[in-house]
DNA sequence: AATAAAACTTATCAATGACAAGATATCGCC
DNA sequence: GGCGATATCTTGTCATTGATAAGTTTTATT
């Protein structure tokens, strides 16, 4: 029995590898912000996970099957961070989008690659309407009614507005706002300004 | 004389292309618009101008630099089309950049796509600073300051909602805001009230 | 008119994603 | 406990891609 148990952990390990769906997702994520979305091809996956450039095939279809997957999760950790600070308010949310997309530039650039993912994939479309639902929470939580504006336009405007600071951020683009006039803040900091 | 410009203008036209440039650029847009940015292949674009698969190269040097030439003329673009509106206000502003987004939802995606352009390429960086800074000029312009905000927090406020607004539209993440509780709006509206 | 330079084609190369066919391990069933 | 069915993984192959070197034709210079 115990040896049963050795010979399946053992053999869960090494040929079958197991658990090759987790080990492929571990590393392209490894290889996604090591090297960006580029490095992502399946056989640079699969070599970096030691298998053959096909061992993906049975898991995930296509590259396009492995990047969903990879996004769901991407999703999935997102709507985890958020959860909690919800009730909080707008500003403790947007922040903490943000500083996920900063933290993770790569995985929150595939999360809206619409190109090489598949958004007809059943559990990326679950895992992203989660997230968007978050959204909903947030400006259901909302105090300050703005009476003259449609909630899905402050909807809208909250999500885009966070959005775009957390693309623009990746880019490197609100790098030449950090320095002006012989003043220099962190990006930290500006973010914290534009989201109030 | 005249046969001579007859003769110019033929094969100006006809073999050595006279502008094949231009044409190579408006084949890669005009793919980019009907077929999307990964249809933008050094073959594919240069098939759809008529011309041998290596023939880009003297004008580009190699893909990232053909791409990066269309980015710059969406940034030119683009900002020739704020400039105008600079005077009036923020809002419309920046509908002016979320229509202009809407409307060549290729060409801005390719425009903010650090892994195929070259953003070291000098007109390209030349012509993104300049739009980028409309954006300053934009929020000069604005007579409601808030003192307890940086200046630079306002001016990422303000692109950063734009942007992620455009993003957002164009991946069709804005839709399901569309229909709230029976009540239909228009993308147009619905923009136009979370730009407010 | 002759020579230099640029534009363009052809041919080739390494690398990619997909897939078919085969080998090997796991699982269900008796 | 073993045997057949099934899933996993490898090997080999194919069409396609971007890049590049070599050769050809046009344009520019003098």
């Amino acid at each position: 029995m115990g040896l049963q148990v050795m010979e399946r952990q053992k053999s869960k390990k090494n040929y079958h590898h197991g658990d090759l769906r987790s080990a492929l997702l571990r590393s392209a994520r490894a290889l996604l912000e090591q090297q960006g979305i580029s490095a992502l091809g399946l056989r640079a996956i699969t070599r970096h996970a030691g298998v053959s450039s096909a061992a993906a095939v049975p898991h995930f279809g296509n590259l396009a099957g492995l990047l969903s997957a990879l996004a769901t999760t991407g999703h999935e950790e997102l709507a985890a961070a958020l959860e909690p600070v919800l009730e909080i308010g707008a500003h403790a949310a947007g922040l903490v989008y943000v500083r996920f997309a900063i933290h993770n530039p790569g995985l929150f650039t595939l999360m809206f690659r619409s190109d090489v993912i598949d958004r007809g994939d059943r559990p990326l479309a679950a895992a992203s309407a989660r997230t968007s639902h978050m959204l909903t929470r947030l400006i259901g939580n909302m105090t300050d009614h703005q009476p003259q504006r449609t909630r899905s336009g402050i909807r809208a405007a909250h999500w885009g507005k966070v959005h775009g600071l957390a693309v623009l951020a990746i880019d490197g683009l609100l790098d030449p706002l950090l320095s002006s006039q012989g003043e220099d803040m962190s990006l930290e900091d500006l973010l914290d300004d534009a989201l109030r």
